[in-house]
This record gives C-alpha cells, sequence and structure tokens, in this order.
DNA sequence: GGGGTGCGTCAAGAAGCCATCAAGACCGGC
DNA sequence: GCCGGTCTTGATGGCTTCTTGACGCACCCC
C-alpha cells in the first residue's frame, strides 16, 4: 500500500485530507510539526511526502533540507503564498510540486499520482534474478532453488535497498540510514550482522560472496 | 547540453520562451503544432517537454499520449484553463506538471529544473571512460580489462576527486584536505604513496604514468 | 661538483575494519 | 506468563589498510 506522510499544522485540513486519502486505499500518517514529520519519515520512509509550508516550528525549506539529506522521496508542497520567490525557492530546495492553497481536492490528488507515477516509473525492473537465487521487489520474496528464503523484516528491507541499486555500491551511511534511521548512521556494527545473515541465506559459499560485495571502507554492492 | 522542446502556437509566447531558455543555456527547440511537436521529438528525443495544450490541430491528451507511447521525458504542460478536470485530465494522461497561463518566468523556470532533476537522478551520474580502464563515479567501481580493480577507501576517494576534475591539475593542499581533511595539507608524502598505489593498479606502465601526471611541485592531473 | 628540493619506492608496525559468534533484550502470538 | 523468533550489543580474532620513516633518484640552482 502507498504511504502518504501529510505535515500540516491545520488539524481541520489534516483530517480532511488524510480521511480523503484513506477513502482512496493510501496509507496515510499525519503529523502537525516539522519536526514530527521528520521523525516519521524517518521511522517509517513514506512513499509520498505532502508538506504545508506554513509551519509554526520550521521553516519549510528546512524540512525539504532535513528529507533530502537521505531520501528521494517525492515531496509535494501545500502554501497560502502564491508568489513566484517562495514558489521557487521551495522547488529549487527540493520539492517536486508547489501547490497553492485553496486548492482542489481532484487535483491534488491527480498531482500526487503524477508524483508517485515518476518515482514509481525510476524504481525499474521489479524483479532481480541471479543464478543461484531471484529477488521479486514487488511481492517481497526471495526464492532459491524454487523454495522461498524466509527474511526478516530487517534483512528485507537490507536487501531490497541493495538489490534497487544492483552493481552499484551503496555507503554504509546511506544503508544505515534507510535501513535504522538517520540516529544509526555510524553503527556499522548492524550491517556486519545483516549482511552476513544474508549471505547465509543467499551465497552458495558464504565464505566467499559472489553476490554481496564489501567494498571495504566505503559500503556493500549487490552484484546481479 | 539539456535539449528543451516547446510546443505552443503563439508565436510570441514562444519566442519569448526560447529566448529566455537559450540565455540559460538551454538547446531549445520549437514547434507551432502537436504534429510537427511530435516528429521532432521522434527525431531528436528532448530532455524535457513544454506543450501548450491549446493547439489548433490536436487535442493536448492526444501528444501527452503520443509521446508517452514511447519516452519517459518529463512533460510540462502550459494552458489557458484553469479548471480542476482539465488538469486532472492532462496529469492523469502522463504529463508531469501543470500550469496555468499567464505563468511567471521564474516559476516555469523553476518546475523545469524541478522535473529534470528528477529525470536526471533515474540516470546515474557520469562514467569516466579511458582506453585502458573505466571510472564509474556513481557505482563506485573501477573497471580495467572487463575485470573490477579493488581499491581501498582512500584509494578511490583520491581517484574520485580526481577524475571529477578530469583534465585539470589539482592542487596538493587540496587533494590532502579533501581526502584527508584540513590538517593534512602538507603531508604531502601520503599523495605520493597512494598515487604510487593508483598507478600500479590502473596504469598500463606504472613508471611511465599516462593517466595520473604530475605536476611538479603543483598537484596532479588525472589525463582522460 | 655540491647541496637542496621534490618525487617515487619500499617495508614494517600501528590502527582500523570486517566476519563471526553468542548472550541478553525485546516483542509478538498463544 | 510462557515461548519462539528477532533485534541489539559486546567481544574476539584475522586480515586489510593506513601511517610513518628511510632511501635513492632526478632535477635545479648555485
Amino acid at each position: 500500500m502507498t504511504r502518504v506522510l501529510l505535515v500540516d499544522d491545520d488539524a481541520t485540513l489534516l483530517r480532511a485530507l488524510s480521511i480523503n486519502l484513506k477513502a482512496r486505499s493510501y496509507d496515510v500518517q499525519a503529523a502537525l510539526t516539522g519536526a514530527a514529520g521528520l521523525l516519521l519519515a524517518a521511522k517509517q520512509p513514506p512513499d509520498l511526502v505532502v508538506l504545508d509550508l506554513g509551519l509554526p516550528d520550521m521553516d519549510g525549506t528546512d524540512v525539504i533540507a532535513g528529507l533530502r539529506g537521505w531520501t528521494q522521496v517525492p515531496i509535494l508542497v501545500l502554501s497560502a503564498r502564491d508568489g513566484q520567490a517562495a514558489k521557487v525557492a521551495a522547488l529549487d530546495a527540493g520539492a517536486d510540486d508547489y501547490v497553492v492553497k485553496p486548492f482542489g481536492m481532484d487535483e491534488l490528488l491527480a498531482r500526487m499520482r503524477a508524483a508517485l507515477r515518476r518515482a514509481a516509473g525510476e524504481q525499474g525492473q521489479p524483479v532481480v534474478v541471479t543464478p543461484d537465487f531471484t529477488v521479486d521487489l514487488a511481492a517481497k520474496r526471495v526464492e532459491r532453488d524454487g523454495v522461498e528464503v524466509r527474511l526478516t523484516a530487517t534483512e528485507w528491507h537490507l536487501l531490497e535497498l541493495l538489490a534497487r541499486h544492483a552493481n552499484r555500491t551503496v555507503e554504509h551511511r546511506r544503508l544505515l540510514e534507510q535501513v535504522w534511521g538517520p540516529a544509526y548512521v555510524d553503527q556499522a556494527n548492524y550491517l556486519r550482522v545483516y549482511i552476513a545473515a544474508l549471505r547465509r541465506k543467499l551465497e552458495p559459499d558464504p565464505r566467499h560472496p559472489r553476490y554481496l560485495i564489501t567494498a571495504s571502507g566505503l559500503g556493500y554492492r549487490f552484484d546481479a
């Protein structure tokens, strides 16, 4: 299910949006402040963020920067300000779209669909195949010799991240940020433990990994 | 250079846009009709399409469909119609953004940048190629004769820095500061040791380097 | 020719990183 | 409250990588 994070200090609007989105089978999370929004996003990375710029606790562009520091999630900005300068600032800070309040619900939904469609397109093929196992990113399943491999939630997050960047080294920081959250960027221990688990479950010879490659000092790479 | 295709039947607006974009170093192509636009796009695929919906020869959504049939290029729609239905129709047909005329030039440019930024993210960063090896900056990988060359973290940082400034001499201070930190700006020893390591691993004849060139007294240069 | 400077090479000890294991904490279902 | 699985955390040993100093060479200036 598509997870949407709403950040807006106007509780009435928040509720209206929330109801509308839930009725359309989105998985909705809501925050009233920028700080709460960033925290929620870190805990459970959303597929789309709808962000009101007029928050009481933080400047809107700072919230955008806080997200862009570690994720490429589409950000759709809402704002009462119609000036060009505000729009340019938000878009250049990393927002994907800018909608002026008051807005029509149908338009907002269409813009959300457009943003999600683009983001989905980026993810590429949903299945990664190797001679020894296959990773089905859409179904969240891993098969080896025709048998499903049972992965824990954390193992899956890590494998998914690596598989989506197959053949590219992903840095320690990035892995830790995406799987455990921004607070864990220097807990490299976690990576070792879970990479080891994945190797045990997937590699033909866990002692000499062929797919989950260590880039010493840099990160790990999934070679397809 | 970024190629932009403008499709609009209003010749005045077309010229104004064109001048503005060219001044910002975009490579601009213009079409007055939907048919001409589709033809141009097919001939020389653009990086971004700016499309006026009110064309004389075709319905706007048909132009969008004609593009979406074979390309994921970002489409930014211009329209005089401000109704929600028109926006929803265009966005759901495959447009990425919808700007109502009259619009501010700064806003349009910011929305173009946002669309291009997203599209660029999909492709990944550049690769530096030489006759003897290739440096993939995004994947953090180096290949030589089709075989991966194993680099340590420090070796990679140094090579990356040089590759990103290919064909330009980078000063000792700068290299040391970026790779080892500001406290090491006069530890020129480190550079010798690690440049030597890179030459051993990458140069066809490490004794007579062809790519990692010493600029005596100044710094080093990566010749591509 | 002599002294100085910058560069390339080498090697050995120090330091850091990685794989692995295991024990305790935590959390869910029953 | 118990039990199984999962997550966190710390300790260990092996290995890679980094740091450091020494040496030789080429070049330049005097």
